[in-house]
DNA sequence: CTAAATATTGACAGCGTTGTCATTATTTGT
DNA sequence: ACAAATAATGACAACGCTGTCAATATTTAG
């Protein structure tokens, strides 16, 4: 039962060694004025050379902050919160902070009231929202209103009383668009998702301002509605293969419905890519996992969510909130189902 | 600025209400003996009257427990690290632990160093290994040195000094055997994962004898090999069709494998489910989105964990370790490419 | 050069809980 | 009924840190 517990350095060692006050110590730890440079710098290097560790718990109880960060989601993919956890750590670690992570049912009425239950049993001290949590304008007030500061992940207006992280999907669109028309394609299709969906509407509308810009003819780019899910990509395939038999280059706004044209595809012996290449979004765990892989913009869940933590701690710190949205970068994952030299 | 924040309800409110002192509280809040019956009633019903919930800072400071379990993982998918994550969540709240987890790569040389390190900045009380860290017998000699306790989550052998936590794979396919042979099929194929991998062997196997069992003669079973990948998969389908044209049942060790078998099938104008049946193992996300989706057996993984924590728990209460290795039920979901009658 | 302003530091009291140990009931054995 | 055991309770000091406020340097203004 010896727990090999070699008693871990506190604020007292180190105050002892650079022959100075705890609570001088306690300053330099959290980065607060009045410090003379030098006494930091003697407190920082004894810290160091005694390899000190805040202790959380004594640090929460003293100062009543809890240096919890929460994400509250609703019904994403567990891929989704699995990557914005992960982002979230990165933010948090580095700084003595923690992240956890709340399913929040918006569907239930009561969702409001389980909220502010949370809110009492789990002191927190911002909060990330994700879609479509990030939209709910009550969920956020009632948050603002116990002054807790949030960061938005992708939300379909940004706050101006918050911290919001997107992405650029109508310039990923056109991205998307630049390497089709690069690869000589010359008739396209696009697969659309839910119409409500603000985020498929601009991927729609970047793609086909772009091709425009390339000067594709509008009879040579069809659109077919599909609902993001596998199926509707597979039946907007056997509907494009029936009207535009000569379509060679498939958009779809997710990959679940490129997963499906890919599928239809194969049912009528066009083979991917060489006779039809397929783009996706997401990167979800399927465009990698699929055969053909699937060639797919990335969104940068984890750096949103690491981007986010990082300006709201800024914000606990400082007081002050930046609500001027950050547009992070998209990557394109080039993958099997998309071939450059046709 | 003013953070509605009434004053939480602490011991020593309880104190006051119920007559008796703070540390009697305490003993109460924490299930101690030495408490009159009596007493702990008043006690428990001030607590519930005035709402109280424990300051867990509080208590980490006092006890030096951190009550925190984490949950150690390598590379599976974000999705098995979001349900274990879930699970574990269950388990802890309601008893005022928490659970955080950590990736923990193994191919790196320093590992076991990083692990020292993290276990330095953060105490933690218990510790969950999921495959493949709960077969690395350094590693977790290296956490009960240390005095942590740990539950491992499906490991290759049960580890007599931590808890085990497992499904019956043999078991779990030889149902699927019965289901398949339920639904009249007379030919079958098994297409395998990697033989290293030791739960995909104990599927083989089941699956096998229970087949076996029927009265199915070995020449009406054709065993592929394939790697766990979706093209595995595909791939083995054409090997299938090519060697045993008249099969029409296939069961795969994985999910991905049967998605490729799927839309092998696909590609020579087999419909599934009418013309071949496909079941697959795990019920990833995949076997959801695919169409048509995936008939699978369930892994209980949520529940593994929460059983694993649950157990730790106890240990960790008790100081007796069971090492009786834990065997949860698995569920087999009935989705479309499985048709029961024909 | 001196008073006032400002920068820098430290003493000390909590924060809400648990651990230790002393104290006071209650039960048991004879 | 009495001593010895055991059950039940409480007083008080940690735990490691931050907040408050007083004390002491140092700089600035006049």
């Amino acid at each position: 039962m010896s727990k090999g517990m070699e008693r871990k350095t506190t604020i007292e060692d180190i105050a002892r060694q650079a022959h100075v006050s705890i609570k001088t110590v306690s300053r330099v730890i959290n980065n607060e004025p009045y410090v003379r440079d030098e006494t930091r710098a003697r407190v920082l290097q004894a810290a160091k050379q005694l390899g000190y560790e805040p202790n959380i718990s004594a640090r929460q109880l003293a100062s009543k902050r809890s240096f919890v960060v929460a994400h509250f989601y609703d019904n994403p993919t567990l891929d989704y919160v699995a990557r914005v956890y992960e982002g979230m750590r990165n933010a948090c670690n580095q700084v003595g902070y923690y992240a956890i992570a709340e399913q929040l049912k918006v569907s239930r009425q009561s969702y409001r009231s389980s909220l502010l239950d949370y809110l009492q049993r789990f002191a927190i001290d911002g909060a990330i929202l994700s879609p479509p949590l990030c939209d709910d304008q009550r969920l956020v007030e009632t948050l603002l209103e116990r002054g807790i500061p949030c960061g938005l992940i992708s939300p379909g207006h940004a706050n101006d009383y918050c911290t919001n992280v997107m992405i650029d999907d109508a310039n990923a669109a056109a991205q998307v668009a630049d390497l089709m028309v690069a690869a000589e394609h010359k008739k396209f299709a696009f697969v659309s998702g839910l119409k409500s969906h603000m985020a498929s509407a601009n991927r729609e509308a970047g793609f086909l301002q772009r091709l425009h810009n390339h000067n594709v003819a509008k009879k040579d780019v069809f659109i077919v509605r599909g609902d993001f899910s596998l199926k509707s990509g597979f039946e907007a395939y056997e509907n494009i293969i029936q009207c535009h038999p000569d379509i060679t280059s498939v958009f779809a706004a997710n990959d679940d419905m490129a997963a499906g044209v890919i599928m239809a595809a194969l049912k009528h012996g066009k083979m991917v890519p060489d006779n039809l290449q397929v783009v996706g979004f997401d990167d979800s765990p399927l465009a990698r996992t699929m055969w053909p892989s699937i060639t797919t913009v990335a969104q940068p869940v984890g750096l949103m969510a690491e981007t986010a933590v990082r300006q709201l701690l800024r914000q606990i710190t400082t007081g002050r909130c930046d609500a001027q949205p950050i547009v992070l970068e998209t990557e394109i994952m080039l993958r099997e189902s998309y071939a450059p030299e046709r």
